[in-house]
DNA sequence: TAGATTGTTAATCGATTAACAATC
DNA sequence: TAGATTGTTAATCGATTAACAATC
């Protein structure tokens, strides 16, 4: 997808090596391939090599690594380990991210389970429900914290990055309250549009759109004349 | 977050009216801002309202709806309802679209409760899991089956649309199967670029891409002076 | 009519990609 | 050296947005 919305497209200013946003999204990508090609024993990765791997063209992802240095052999191609390394320094997932994860629903609940997110950096350190009959529960190895508890969590585990899981109606009041605990990034899962003050950050994942983007798409497939059923309006 | 990949940009060679990409990821999130105007009782909305509602730029907003036609009256605005027909219409949130999800782990689970879903004329149908331990176990009102009844639920239900919700591993495997089946768009949510044939549209989420982005401009924030800790390679 | 707002044009901006000189 | 492949240029493509004529 592509990234949905953030508050600022650049958050930096001035010194600022002004790395595209649609390179940023895609670093990631080229950093699960390599870790793939490191798996499967190769020592060097030629662009082409590594743009199959991650599903894009190859003059565009020698254009996406010119912008980080430049890291390649001509006439050989890139050390894959190297590479990952200068990757993951760029992107900061060699660094420890805590997490605090605001909302214990299914959704919620998955997202703490989620292995894509130990492996990168990221560790949720704290688990909130507005709902006081869920705190106390026990969810893996953390607590389900109430609100109140925020500042103290953010505080203590020095935490910089907040999930929104809850129901789309909570999540502005939610997001109010990240920012005032002193999180400068929110990564919003609930269907709202959030409001945030300059200088955080908020990007929005929709489980939807993308279906429905699908759905656009299979709809204009074999004439729609299929036997669907139209669900009145 | 910009739609990740598609197996092909345009799926639609000859009759399309050809919407860009850009605007059909767009045309859910108005839908939902239309939703909302709607709930709060306006009757009507202009560009302007509606595209704060949605937080784009109301020149893109109208650039967007022109593509669908003239919906609009100068000087006045949209027809809440009238407008959310047509996007319905457009995008196919109308009609009835049976889903089989593949994979019934958390993220599976959480996937299959989902809300957003069931309100977008997704219809959860199916749950299969490669796990033989895991079949019978009854999920909601479902319960999971086996690879092996793949085909027959997909006929039986009509089922055009597959999730993959499982292992990275298993990715490839489970979308060939899903395309043998007849299955012609696919949503994958496991970390592994797909290969399908021509005529099948995949769409990729992945959860933890959102949150590296946010990480990136996180860590250039603040001069990245603030006491994280580097946590070896 | 006067005021408001759409639908569209055209300018701008940014992203993709082919091509190739540089160079290992 | 000959072959391979990077890093970068420049052309192309597509998306965004300001501006405004059309028109309710």
């Amino acid at each position: 997808m592509r990234p949905q919305s953030s508050a600022r497209t650049n958050p930096r200013g001035s010194g600022d090596r002004g790395i595209p946003d649609a390179t940023i999204a895609r670093l990631p990508i080229y950093l699960r391939a390599l870790t793939g090609l490191a798996e499967r024993g190769m020592p060097t990765a030629s662009s082409e090599q590594l743009a199959t791997a991650a599903g894009v063209n190859s003059a565009k992802l020698r254009k996406d690594l010119s912008y980080l240095g430049s890291y390649g052999t001509r006439g050989v191609g890139y050390d894959v380990e190297d590479l990952r390394y200068q990757i993951a320094r760029e992107v900061g997932s060699n660094q420890d991210w805590p997490v605090v994860i605001v909302g214990i629903g299914n959704l919620g609940q998955a997202l703490s389970n989620y292995g894509g997110f130990s492996s990168r950096g990221f560790r949720i350190v704290a688990l909130l429900d507005g709902d006081d009959a869920r705190v106390g529960e026990k969810h893996g190895d953390l607590l389900i914290h109430g609100m109140d508890d925020l500042d103290n969590l953010v505080t203590e585990h020095r935490i910089s990055i907040g999930v929104i899981a809850t129901p789309g109606a909570a999540a502005q009041q939610v997001a109010d309250r990240l920012v005032a605990s002193g999180i400068t990034s929110i990564l919003n899962f609930a269907p709202s549009v959030l409001t945030v003050p300059a200088g955080v950050d908020v990007r929005k994942v929709d489980l939807s759109i993308e279906l429905q983007i699908l759905a656009y798409h299979e709809q204009r497939k074999a004439g729609g004349a299929d036997g669907r059923v139209v669900a009145g309006l």
